[in-house]
DNA sequence: CTCGTTTTGTTCTTCCGTTCACAAACTCCT
DNA sequence: AGGAGTTTGTGAACGGAAGAACAAAACGAG
Protein backbone atom coordinates (compact mmCIF):
# COMPACT_ATOMS: atom_id res chain seq x y z
CA UNK A 1 0.00 0.00 0.00
CA UNK A 2 1.36 3.46 -0.72
CA UNK A 3 0.25 4.92 2.28
CA UNK A 4 2.06 2.82 4.52
CA UNK A 5 4.69 5.61 4.29
CA UNK A 6 2.54 8.47 5.16
CA UNK A 7 1.11 6.79 8.61
CA UNK A 8 4.72 5.93 9.15
CA UNK A 9 5.84 9.39 9.16
CA UNK A 10 2.74 10.56 11.32
CA UNK A 11 3.40 7.99 14.13
CA UNK A 12 7.47 9.09 13.85
CA UNK A 13 5.48 12.82 14.81
CA UNK A 14 3.39 10.90 17.51
CA UNK A 15 6.59 9.31 19.13
CA UNK A 16 8.63 12.91 19.24
CA UNK A 17 5.81 14.40 21.00
CA UNK A 18 5.71 11.68 23.66
CA UNK A 19 2.50 10.39 22.67
CA UNK A 20 1.76 6.58 23.37
CA UNK A 21 -1.58 5.80 21.99
CA UNK A 22 -3.69 6.65 19.61
CA UNK A 23 -7.24 5.66 17.79
CA UNK A 24 -7.93 5.50 14.00
CA UNK A 25 -9.26 8.67 13.96
CA UNK A 26 -6.27 10.56 15.49
CA UNK A 27 -4.17 9.04 12.84
CA UNK A 28 -6.57 9.39 10.19
CA UNK A 29 -7.21 12.94 10.82
CA UNK A 30 -3.30 14.10 11.43
CA UNK A 31 -2.77 12.09 7.43
CA UNK A 32 -5.78 13.52 5.87
CA UNK A 33 -7.22 9.94 4.80
CA UNK A 34 -10.63 8.16 6.22
CA UNK A 35 -10.66 6.69 9.15
CA UNK A 36 -12.65 3.45 8.09
CA UNK A 37 -9.60 3.16 5.09
CA UNK A 38 -6.69 3.65 7.55
CA UNK A 39 -8.37 0.90 9.71
CA UNK A 40 -8.72 -1.38 6.84
CA UNK A 41 -4.89 -0.86 5.86
CA UNK A 42 -3.46 -1.26 9.53
CA UNK A 43 -5.75 -4.74 9.31
CA UNK A 44 -4.08 -5.76 6.20
CA UNK A 45 -0.72 -6.05 8.29
CA UNK A 46 -2.34 -7.98 11.50
CA UNK A 47 -4.18 -6.98 14.15
CA UNK A 48 -2.01 -4.30 15.89
CA UNK A 49 -5.03 -2.66 18.07
CA UNK A 50 -6.51 -2.91 20.98
CA UNK A 51 -10.50 -2.32 20.80
CA UNK A 52 -11.67 1.04 23.43
CA UNK A 53 -8.23 2.10 23.22
CA UNK A 54 -6.58 2.38 19.60
CA UNK A 55 -3.00 1.86 18.26
CA UNK A 56 0.31 1.96 20.79
CA UNK A 57 2.34 4.43 18.73
CA UNK A 58 5.65 3.31 19.03
CA UNK A 59 4.43 -0.45 18.51
CA UNK A 60 2.32 0.28 14.92
CA UNK A 61 5.43 2.33 13.97
CA UNK A 62 7.92 -0.61 14.38
CA UNK A 63 5.32 -2.84 12.37
CA UNK A 64 4.45 -1.06 10.20
CA UNK A 65 8.36 0.30 9.48
CA UNK A 66 9.25 -3.49 9.20
CA UNK A 67 6.42 -3.91 6.74
CA UNK A 68 8.04 -1.31 4.12
CA UNK A 69 11.16 -2.97 4.96
CA UNK A 70 12.91 0.44 6.29
CA UNK A 71 13.96 -1.67 9.66
CA UNK A 72 17.25 -2.02 7.35
CA UNK A 73 18.87 0.25 5.44
CA UNK A 74 18.84 0.76 1.80
CA UNK A 75 21.70 1.44 -0.27
CA UNK A 76 21.55 3.41 -3.17
CA UNK A 77 22.95 5.41 -5.71
CA UNK A 78 22.27 8.76 -7.38
CA UNK A 79 23.36 9.11 -11.20
CA UNK A 80 23.40 12.52 -12.55
CA UNK A 81 24.72 15.31 -10.17
CA UNK A 82 23.39 18.71 -11.55
CA UNK A 83 21.07 20.81 -10.24
CA UNK A 84 18.86 18.07 -8.85
CA UNK A 85 21.28 15.58 -8.07
CA UNK A 86 22.85 17.89 -5.85
CA UNK A 87 19.97 19.11 -3.91
CA UNK A 88 18.96 15.11 -3.58
CA UNK A 89 22.88 14.34 -1.91
CA UNK A 90 22.68 17.10 0.17
CA UNK A 91 19.55 15.90 1.50
CA UNK A 92 19.45 14.51 5.17
CA UNK A 93 15.96 13.53 4.80
CA UNK A 94 17.28 9.93 3.29
CA UNK A 95 19.73 8.75 5.34
CA UNK A 96 16.82 9.26 8.79
CA UNK A 97 14.17 7.13 6.81
CA UNK A 98 16.47 3.94 6.05
CA UNK A 99 18.60 5.17 2.92
CA UNK A 100 22.37 5.63 2.64
CA UNK A 101 23.87 7.21 -0.57
CA UNK A 102 26.94 5.08 -1.20
CA UNK A 103 27.75 6.77 -4.54
CA UNK A 104 27.15 9.83 -6.58
CA UNK A 105 27.87 9.41 -10.48
CA UNK A 106 28.03 11.68 -13.05
CA UNK A 107 29.32 11.57 -16.77
CA UNK A 108 30.98 14.41 -17.20
CA UNK A 109 34.52 14.53 -16.30
CA UNK A 110 34.93 17.95 -15.43
CA UNK A 111 32.22 16.84 -12.43
CA UNK A 112 34.86 14.40 -10.99
CA UNK A 113 36.69 17.04 -9.21
CA UNK A 114 33.99 17.82 -7.15
CA UNK A 115 32.98 16.68 -3.74
CA UNK A 116 29.01 16.76 -2.92
CA UNK A 117 27.89 16.29 0.43
CA UNK A 118 31.29 14.67 1.50
CA UNK A 119 31.09 12.14 -1.34
CA UNK A 120 33.38 12.25 -4.42
CA UNK A 121 31.50 12.66 -7.62
CA UNK A 122 32.63 9.37 -9.56
CA UNK A 123 32.72 8.48 -13.29
CA UNK A 124 29.33 6.56 -14.40
CA UNK A 125 31.63 3.72 -15.59
CA UNK A 126 32.26 2.52 -12.07
CA UNK A 127 28.19 1.69 -11.66
CA UNK A 128 28.57 -1.59 -12.49
CA UNK A 129 31.77 -2.25 -10.00
CA UNK A 130 30.03 -0.21 -7.12
CA UNK A 131 26.42 -2.05 -7.49
CA UNK A 132 28.05 -5.44 -6.95
CA UNK A 133 30.24 -4.19 -4.15
CA UNK A 134 27.63 -2.35 -2.27
CA UNK A 135 24.74 -4.91 -3.00
CA UNK A 136 22.90 -1.55 -4.27
CA UNK A 137 19.15 -2.34 -5.56
CA UNK A 138 17.95 1.02 -5.81
CA UNK A 139 18.97 3.38 -7.89
CA UNK A 140 18.17 7.48 -8.60
CA UNK A 141 18.36 9.26 -12.54
CA UNK A 142 18.50 12.69 -12.12
CA UNK A 143 19.80 13.04 -15.61
CA UNK A 144 18.66 14.68 -18.73
CA UNK A 145 15.71 13.46 -20.69
CA UNK A 146 17.72 12.30 -23.46
CA UNK A 147 20.44 9.81 -21.27
CA UNK A 148 17.80 8.66 -19.17
CA UNK A 149 16.82 5.08 -21.14
CA UNK A 150 20.56 4.56 -21.36
CA UNK A 151 21.35 5.15 -17.75
CA UNK A 152 18.31 2.64 -16.99
CA UNK A 153 19.51 0.13 -18.95
CA UNK A 154 23.46 0.21 -17.40
CA UNK A 155 21.58 -0.12 -14.17
CA UNK A 156 19.06 -3.10 -15.12
CA UNK A 157 22.23 -4.91 -16.40
CA UNK A 158 24.55 -3.93 -13.58
CA UNK A 159 22.07 -6.00 -11.15
CA UNK A 160 19.63 -2.61 -9.92
CA UNK A 161 15.77 -3.59 -9.52
CA UNK A 162 14.53 -0.29 -8.62
CA UNK A 163 14.75 2.59 -10.36
CA UNK A 164 13.90 6.15 -8.95
CA UNK A 165 13.31 8.34 -12.24
CA UNK A 166 13.34 12.45 -12.12
CA UNK A 167 13.75 12.55 -15.94
CA UNK A 168 10.62 13.25 -17.64
CA UNK A 169 10.88 10.21 -19.94
CA UNK A 170 8.89 6.97 -20.02
CA UNK A 171 11.36 4.24 -19.08
CA UNK A 172 10.97 0.98 -20.78
CA UNK A 173 12.70 -1.81 -18.30
CA UNK A 174 12.37 -5.48 -17.82
CA UNK A 175 9.52 -7.42 -15.49
CA UNK A 176 11.05 -7.49 -11.87
CA UNK A 177 11.94 -4.32 -12.22
CA UNK A 178 10.11 -1.45 -10.58
CA UNK A 179 10.08 2.02 -11.61
CA UNK A 180 8.85 5.06 -9.87
CA UNK A 181 8.85 8.50 -11.42
CA UNK A 182 8.41 12.01 -10.61
CA UNK A 183 7.68 14.65 -12.58
CA UNK A 184 7.42 17.92 -10.90
CA UNK A 185 6.06 19.81 -14.52
CA UNK A 186 3.46 17.11 -14.68
CA UNK A 187 2.69 18.31 -11.18
CA UNK A 188 2.47 21.85 -11.81
CA UNK A 189 0.26 21.02 -14.71
CA UNK A 190 -2.32 19.22 -13.03
CA UNK A 191 -2.45 22.12 -10.80
CA UNK A 192 -2.66 24.48 -13.54
CA UNK A 193 -5.62 22.62 -15.16
CA UNK A 194 -8.01 22.50 -11.82
CA UNK A 195 -6.78 26.23 -11.83
CA UNK A 196 -7.93 26.93 -15.15
CA UNK A 197 -11.61 25.06 -14.24
CA UNK A 198 -11.88 27.26 -11.17
CA UNK A 199 -11.43 30.28 -12.99
CA UNK A 200 -13.78 29.47 -16.26
CA UNK A 201 -16.80 27.54 -14.03
CA UNK A 202 -18.00 26.15 -17.56
CA UNK A 203 -16.03 27.00 -20.99
CA UNK A 204 -15.27 30.16 -20.83
CA UNK A 205 -12.94 29.63 -24.24
CA UNK A 206 -15.36 28.52 -26.11
CA UNK A 207 -16.30 24.91 -25.72
CA UNK A 208 -14.32 23.80 -29.11
CA UNK A 209 -13.33 26.86 -30.61
CA UNK A 210 -13.83 25.36 -33.68
CA UNK A 211 -10.38 25.91 -35.60
CA UNK A 212 -9.30 24.50 -38.41
CA UNK A 213 -8.12 21.03 -38.75
CA UNK A 214 -4.19 21.49 -40.12
CA UNK A 215 -3.81 20.19 -42.91
CA UNK B 1 -7.18 13.68 -15.94
CA UNK B 2 -3.94 13.20 -14.56
CA UNK B 3 -2.61 11.11 -18.28
CA UNK B 4 -2.67 14.38 -19.79
CA UNK B 5 0.09 16.05 -19.30
CA UNK B 6 2.12 12.49 -19.95
CA UNK B 7 -0.01 12.38 -23.22
CA UNK B 8 0.88 16.31 -23.91
CA UNK B 9 4.79 14.99 -23.25
CA UNK B 10 5.37 11.90 -25.65
CA UNK B 11 2.96 14.10 -28.36
CA UNK B 12 5.88 16.84 -27.87
CA UNK B 13 8.92 14.65 -28.51
CA UNK B 14 6.76 13.08 -31.62
CA UNK B 15 6.64 16.71 -33.06
CA UNK B 16 10.15 17.03 -32.34
CA UNK B 17 10.52 13.80 -34.41
CA UNK B 18 8.74 15.42 -37.14
CA UNK B 19 5.99 12.86 -37.02
CA UNK B 20 2.51 14.20 -38.52
CA UNK B 21 -0.12 11.63 -37.41
CA UNK B 22 -0.07 8.53 -34.97
CA UNK B 23 -2.29 6.00 -34.08
CA UNK B 24 -3.51 5.28 -30.64
CA UNK B 25 -1.65 1.91 -30.10
CA UNK B 26 1.30 4.60 -30.92
CA UNK B 27 0.68 6.54 -28.73
CA UNK B 28 -0.55 4.02 -26.03
CA UNK B 29 2.96 2.27 -26.21
CA UNK B 30 5.10 5.53 -26.03
CA UNK B 31 3.04 6.37 -22.39
CA UNK B 32 2.47 2.90 -21.70
CA UNK B 33 -0.80 3.29 -21.26
CA UNK B 34 -3.30 0.77 -22.60
CA UNK B 35 -5.13 1.97 -25.74
CA UNK B 36 -8.66 1.80 -24.85
CA UNK B 37 -7.86 4.55 -21.68
CA UNK B 38 -6.35 6.28 -23.68
CA UNK B 39 -8.84 6.43 -26.69
CA UNK B 40 -11.01 7.32 -23.90
CA UNK B 41 -9.33 9.70 -22.02
CA UNK B 42 -9.04 11.34 -25.18
CA UNK B 43 -12.48 10.81 -26.34
CA UNK B 44 -13.83 12.67 -23.60
CA UNK B 45 -11.91 16.06 -24.74
CA UNK B 46 -14.10 15.70 -27.87
CA UNK B 47 -13.33 13.82 -31.00
CA UNK B 48 -10.27 14.56 -32.28
CA UNK B 49 -9.09 11.62 -34.29
CA UNK B 50 -10.13 10.30 -37.73
CA UNK B 51 -10.87 6.41 -38.05
CA UNK B 52 -9.09 4.49 -40.16
CA UNK B 53 -6.05 6.87 -39.77
CA UNK B 54 -5.52 7.95 -36.11
CA UNK B 55 -4.97 11.46 -34.43
CA UNK B 56 -3.30 14.91 -36.10
CA UNK B 57 -0.03 15.09 -33.47
CA UNK B 58 0.16 18.30 -33.42
CA UNK B 59 -3.49 19.75 -33.47
CA UNK B 60 -4.16 16.94 -31.06
CA UNK B 61 -1.19 18.43 -28.73
CA UNK B 62 -2.78 21.75 -28.92
CA UNK B 63 -6.13 20.44 -27.49
CA UNK B 64 -4.41 18.62 -24.80
CA UNK B 65 -2.37 21.47 -24.06
CA UNK B 66 -5.68 24.09 -24.36
CA UNK B 67 -7.47 21.28 -21.88
CA UNK B 68 -4.82 21.15 -19.67
CA UNK B 69 -4.23 25.15 -19.43
CA UNK B 70 -0.82 25.76 -20.53
CA UNK B 71 -1.55 27.72 -23.63
CA UNK B 72 -1.22 30.42 -21.42
CA UNK B 73 1.44 31.39 -18.89
CA UNK B 74 1.33 30.71 -15.21
CA UNK B 75 3.37 32.59 -12.77
CA UNK B 76 4.85 30.67 -9.75
CA UNK B 77 6.79 31.93 -6.97
CA UNK B 78 8.98 29.21 -4.73
CA UNK B 79 9.37 29.97 -1.30
CA UNK B 80 12.70 28.20 0.45
CA UNK B 81 15.57 28.40 -1.73
CA UNK B 82 17.44 25.96 -0.17
CA UNK B 83 19.07 22.66 -2.14
CA UNK B 84 16.19 21.90 -3.68
CA UNK B 85 14.35 25.54 -3.87
CA UNK B 86 17.68 26.35 -6.08
CA UNK B 87 17.59 23.24 -8.08
CA UNK B 88 13.76 24.80 -8.92
CA UNK B 89 14.62 27.80 -9.57
CA UNK B 90 17.52 26.83 -12.34
CA UNK B 91 15.10 24.11 -13.75
CA UNK B 92 14.32 25.08 -17.12
CA UNK B 93 11.41 22.50 -17.91
CA UNK B 94 8.99 24.59 -16.26
CA UNK B 95 9.60 27.49 -17.99
CA UNK B 96 9.43 25.65 -21.74
CA UNK B 97 5.92 24.13 -20.36
CA UNK B 98 4.24 27.26 -19.61
CA UNK B 99 5.49 28.33 -16.05
CA UNK B 100 7.25 31.20 -15.03
CA UNK B 101 9.24 31.37 -11.97
CA UNK B 102 8.08 35.72 -10.66
CA UNK B 103 9.80 35.53 -7.42
CA UNK B 104 12.21 32.98 -5.12
CA UNK B 105 11.13 33.92 -1.77
CA UNK B 106 13.42 33.18 1.66
CA UNK B 107 12.81 34.12 5.15
CA UNK B 108 16.62 34.02 5.95
CA UNK B 109 18.05 37.79 5.64
CA UNK B 110 21.69 35.76 4.61
CA UNK B 111 19.93 34.57 1.41
CA UNK B 112 19.05 38.03 0.37
CA UNK B 113 22.39 38.76 -1.13
CA UNK B 114 22.50 36.04 -3.60
CA UNK B 115 20.58 35.16 -7.05
CA UNK B 116 19.53 32.69 -8.22
CA UNK B 117 18.90 31.75 -11.66
CA UNK B 118 18.69 35.55 -12.83
CA UNK B 119 16.25 36.32 -9.91
CA UNK B 120 17.27 37.83 -6.55
CA UNK B 121 16.18 36.14 -3.71
CA UNK B 122 14.08 38.25 -2.01
CA UNK B 123 12.44 38.28 1.83
CA UNK B 124 9.14 36.41 2.51
CA UNK B 125 7.44 39.25 3.67
CA UNK B 126 7.20 40.20 0.27
CA UNK B 127 4.85 37.45 -0.70
CA UNK B 128 1.33 39.10 -0.56
CA UNK B 129 2.34 42.18 -2.30
CA UNK B 130 3.89 39.69 -5.19
CA UNK B 131 1.09 37.58 -5.59
CA UNK B 132 -1.09 40.77 -5.94
CA UNK B 133 1.04 42.38 -8.20
CA UNK B 134 2.08 39.43 -10.57
CA UNK B 135 -1.75 37.62 -10.11
CA UNK B 136 0.44 34.74 -8.96
CA UNK B 137 -2.13 31.63 -8.09
CA UNK B 138 0.19 28.96 -8.13
CA UNK B 139 3.02 28.48 -5.09
CA UNK B 140 5.72 26.37 -4.58
CA UNK B 141 6.47 25.48 -1.28
CA UNK B 142 10.43 23.95 -0.72
CA UNK B 143 11.14 24.73 3.12
CA UNK B 144 11.61 22.44 6.22
CA UNK B 145 8.45 20.78 7.30
CA UNK B 146 8.53 22.55 10.13
CA UNK B 147 7.63 25.63 7.96
CA UNK B 148 5.74 24.54 5.36
CA UNK B 149 2.21 25.00 6.94
CA UNK B 150 2.74 28.78 8.22
CA UNK B 151 4.03 29.20 4.53
CA UNK B 152 0.80 27.67 3.19
CA UNK B 153 -1.45 29.81 5.41
CA UNK B 154 0.15 33.11 4.18
CA UNK B 155 -0.09 32.03 0.70
CA UNK B 156 -3.79 30.37 0.65
CA UNK B 157 -4.43 34.17 3.06
CA UNK B 158 -2.61 36.23 -0.27
CA UNK B 159 -5.10 34.75 -2.33
CA UNK B 160 -2.62 31.68 -3.94
CA UNK B 161 -4.85 28.61 -4.63
CA UNK B 162 -3.12 26.07 -5.69
CA UNK B 163 -0.08 24.70 -4.11
CA UNK B 164 3.29 22.59 -4.54
CA UNK B 165 4.45 20.88 -1.69
CA UNK B 166 7.94 19.37 -1.39
CA UNK B 167 7.99 19.20 2.65
CA UNK B 168 7.09 16.36 4.26
CA UNK B 169 3.63 17.43 5.81
CA UNK B 170 0.15 17.10 5.35
CA UNK B 171 -1.01 20.34 4.90
CA UNK B 172 -4.36 21.59 6.30
CA UNK B 173 -6.23 24.33 3.52
CA UNK B 174 -9.63 25.63 3.14
CA UNK B 175 -11.73 24.20 0.16
CA UNK B 176 -11.07 25.50 -3.27
CA UNK B 177 -7.19 25.33 -2.66
CA UNK B 178 -5.57 22.59 -4.39
CA UNK B 179 -2.60 21.04 -2.59
CA UNK B 180 -0.26 18.07 -4.72
CA UNK B 181 2.80 17.08 -3.05
CA UNK B 182 6.07 15.41 -3.80
CA UNK B 183 7.91 13.35 -1.41
CA UNK B 184 10.94 11.93 -2.46
CA UNK B 185 11.40 9.52 0.93
CA UNK B 186 7.58 8.09 0.48
CA UNK B 187 8.61 7.10 -3.37
CA UNK B 188 12.14 5.56 -1.88
CA UNK B 189 10.13 3.86 0.41
CA UNK B 190 7.38 2.67 -1.87
CA UNK B 191 10.20 0.90 -4.08
CA UNK B 192 12.01 -0.80 -0.97
CA UNK B 193 9.01 -2.21 0.24
CA UNK B 194 8.31 -3.84 -3.39
CA UNK B 195 12.35 -4.84 -3.47
CA UNK B 196 11.60 -6.47 0.10
CA UNK B 197 9.28 -8.72 -1.21
CA UNK B 198 11.12 -8.79 -3.98
CA UNK B 199 14.30 -10.74 -1.71
CA UNK B 200 11.34 -12.60 0.40
CA UNK B 201 9.35 -14.15 -1.40
CA UNK B 202 7.01 -15.43 1.92
CA UNK B 203 7.15 -13.98 4.93
CA UNK B 204 11.06 -14.78 5.54
CA UNK B 205 11.46 -12.29 8.29
CA UNK B 206 8.96 -14.55 10.14
CA UNK B 207 5.22 -13.54 9.76
CA UNK B 208 4.57 -11.63 12.77
CA UNK B 209 7.92 -12.06 14.95
CA UNK B 210 5.82 -12.10 17.88
CA UNK B 211 7.27 -9.54 19.61
CA UNK B 212 5.67 -8.09 23.48
CA UNK B 213 3.79 -5.84 23.05
CA UNK B 214 5.39 -2.67 24.70
CA UNK B 215 3.12 -1.67 28.20
C1' DC C 1 -19.83 -8.65 38.60
C1' DT C 2 -22.44 -6.10 35.28
C1' DC C 3 -23.40 -2.48 32.32
C1' DG C 4 -22.25 1.41 29.40
C1' DT C 5 -18.66 3.43 26.57
C1' DT C 6 -15.10 3.38 23.37
C1' DT C 7 -12.76 1.69 19.46
C1' DT C 8 -11.22 -1.95 16.50
C1' DG C 9 -11.82 -5.38 12.74
C1' DT C 10 -14.78 -6.71 9.12
C1' DT C 11 -18.75 -7.14 6.14
C1' DC C 12 -21.57 -5.25 2.72
C1' DT C 13 -22.82 -1.94 -0.52
C1' DT C 14 -21.69 1.52 -3.73
C1' DC C 15 -19.06 3.65 -7.00
C1' DC C 16 -15.35 4.66 -10.10
C1' DG C 17 -11.75 3.41 -13.22
C1' DT C 18 -10.07 -0.10 -16.39
C1' DT C 19 -10.48 -3.33 -20.02
C1' DC C 20 -12.74 -5.93 -23.61
C1' DA C 21 -15.10 -5.99 -27.69
C1' DC C 22 -17.39 -4.26 -31.62
C1' DA C 23 -19.91 -1.20 -34.74
C1' DA C 24 -19.12 3.01 -37.31
C1' DA C 25 -16.15 5.53 -40.23
C1' DC C 26 -12.29 6.44 -43.03
C1' DT C 27 -8.49 5.16 -46.57
C1' DC C 28 -6.53 2.74 -50.13
C1' DC C 29 -6.23 -0.58 -53.70
C1' DT C 30 -8.16 -2.85 -57.47
C1' DA D 1 -17.32 1.85 -57.39
C1' DG D 2 -16.67 -1.70 -54.17
C1' DG D 3 -14.37 -4.37 -50.89
C1' DA D 4 -10.55 -5.18 -47.71
C1' DG D 5 -8.04 -3.36 -44.11
C1' DT D 6 -7.43 0.12 -40.26
C1' DT D 7 -8.50 2.75 -36.49
C1' DT D 8 -11.59 5.48 -33.65
C1' DG D 9 -15.29 6.02 -30.29
C1' DT D 10 -18.16 3.81 -27.00
C1' DG D 11 -21.35 0.37 -24.76
C1' DA D 12 -21.01 -3.28 -21.55
C1' DA D 13 -18.60 -6.30 -18.30
C1' DC D 14 -15.27 -6.59 -14.81
C1' DG D 15 -12.51 -5.62 -10.79
C1' DG D 16 -11.12 -3.35 -6.98
C1' DA D 17 -11.02 0.45 -3.94
C1' DA D 18 -13.72 3.59 -0.74
C1' DG D 19 -17.14 4.51 2.59
C1' DA D 20 -20.97 3.23 5.70
C1' DA D 21 -22.39 0.37 9.16
C1' DC D 22 -22.14 -2.97 12.71
C1' DA D 23 -20.68 -6.87 15.78
C1' DA D 24 -16.95 -8.18 18.81
C1' DA D 25 -13.74 -6.90 22.27
C1' DA D 26 -11.59 -4.24 25.79
C1' DC D 27 -11.88 -0.94 29.59
C1' DG D 28 -13.79 1.59 33.56
C1' DA D 29 -17.42 2.93 36.76
C1' DG D 30 -20.52 1.63 40.02
N1 LIG E 1 16.33 20.80 -11.50
C1 LIG E 1 15.08 20.54 -11.21
O1 LIG E 1 14.53 21.13 -10.31
C2 LIG E 1 14.30 19.55 -11.97
C3 LIG E 1 12.94 19.55 -11.82
C4 LIG E 1 12.19 18.59 -12.51
C5 LIG E 1 12.82 17.68 -13.31
N2 LIG E 1 14.14 17.70 -13.46
C6 LIG E 1 14.77 16.70 -14.30
O2 LIG E 1 15.83 16.13 -13.61
C7 LIG E 1 16.88 15.88 -14.50
C8 LIG E 1 18.14 16.58 -14.02
O3 LIG E 1 17.88 17.95 -13.93
P1 LIG E 1 19.04 18.96 -13.57
O4 LIG E 1 18.43 20.31 -13.48
O5 LIG E 1 19.78 18.44 -12.40
O6 LIG E 1 19.96 18.88 -14.88
P2 LIG E 1 21.51 19.21 -14.97
O7 LIG E 1 21.80 19.44 -16.41
O8 LIG E 1 21.85 20.28 -13.99
O9 LIG E 1 22.24 17.90 -14.50
C9 LIG E 1 22.30 16.75 -15.26
C10 LIG E 1 23.57 15.99 -14.90
O10 LIG E 1 23.55 14.72 -15.52
C11 LIG E 1 24.84 14.45 -16.03
N3 LIG E 1 24.71 13.48 -17.12
C12 LIG E 1 24.35 13.74 -18.39
N4 LIG E 1 24.32 12.60 -19.10
C13 LIG E 1 24.71 11.62 -18.28
C14 LIG E 1 24.89 10.22 -18.43
N5 LIG E 1 24.63 9.61 -19.59
N6 LIG E 1 25.29 9.51 -17.38
C15 LIG E 1 25.52 10.12 -16.21
N7 LIG E 1 25.36 11.43 -15.99
C16 LIG E 1 24.95 12.17 -17.03
C17 LIG E 1 25.37 15.77 -16.47
O11 LIG E 1 26.78 15.77 -16.49
C18 LIG E 1 24.82 16.71 -15.39
O12 LIG E 1 25.71 16.84 -14.32
C19 LIG E 1 16.44 16.35 -15.85
O13 LIG E 1 15.92 15.26 -16.57
C20 LIG E 1 15.33 17.29 -15.53
O14 LIG E 1 14.37 17.32 -16.54
C21 LIG E 1 14.91 18.63 -12.78
N1 LIG F 1 16.89 18.53 -0.88
C1 LIG F 1 16.17 17.51 -1.36
O1 LIG F 1 16.59 16.83 -2.27
C2 LIG F 1 14.85 17.19 -0.78
C3 LIG F 1 14.29 15.97 -1.07
C4 LIG F 1 13.04 15.65 -0.55
C5 LIG F 1 12.38 16.55 0.23
N2 LIG F 1 12.94 17.72 0.52
C6 LIG F 1 12.21 18.65 1.36
O2 LIG F 1 12.22 19.91 0.76
C7 LIG F 1 12.32 20.89 1.75
C8 LIG F 1 13.52 21.74 1.48
O3 LIG F 1 14.67 20.94 1.45
P1 LIG F 1 16.09 21.58 1.31
O4 LIG F 1 17.07 20.48 1.24
O5 LIG F 1 16.08 22.56 0.21
O6 LIG F 1 16.24 22.35 2.70
P2 LIG F 1 17.19 23.58 3.02
O7 LIG F 1 17.34 23.65 4.48
O8 LIG F 1 18.40 23.52 2.18
O9 LIG F 1 16.37 24.85 2.54
C9 LIG F 1 15.27 25.33 3.23
C10 LIG F 1 15.16 26.81 2.96
O10 LIG F 1 13.92 27.30 3.47
C11 LIG F 1 14.17 28.54 4.13
N3 LIG F 1 13.12 28.74 5.12
C12 LIG F 1 13.03 28.20 6.35
N4 LIG F 1 11.91 28.62 6.97
C13 LIG F 1 11.28 29.45 6.11
C14 LIG F 1 10.07 30.18 6.19
N5 LIG F 1 9.28 30.13 7.25
N6 LIG F 1 9.73 30.93 5.13
C15 LIG F 1 10.51 30.98 4.05
N7 LIG F 1 11.66 30.29 3.91
C16 LIG F 1 12.04 29.53 4.94
C17 LIG F 1 15.52 28.41 4.71
O11 LIG F 1 16.09 29.68 4.91
C18 LIG F 1 16.26 27.61 3.65
O12 LIG F 1 16.86 28.43 2.70
C19 LIG F 1 12.39 20.19 3.07
O13 LIG F 1 11.10 20.12 3.64
C20 LIG F 1 12.82 18.81 2.70
O14 LIG F 1 12.32 17.85 3.60
C21 LIG F 1 14.16 18.06 0.03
Amino acid sequence: MARLPIYLRALTTLVERGIGTCSSEDLAAATGVNSAKLRKDLSYLGSYGTRGVGYDVDYLRYQIAREIGVTQDWPVVIVGIGNLGNALANYSGFRSRGFRVVALLDAAPERHAEAVAGLEVRPFDDLEQIVAAEAVSIGVIATPAVAAQDVADRMVAAGVTSILNFAPTVLSVPDGVDVRKVDLSIELQILAYHEQRKAAPDGELGPTPDQEVIA
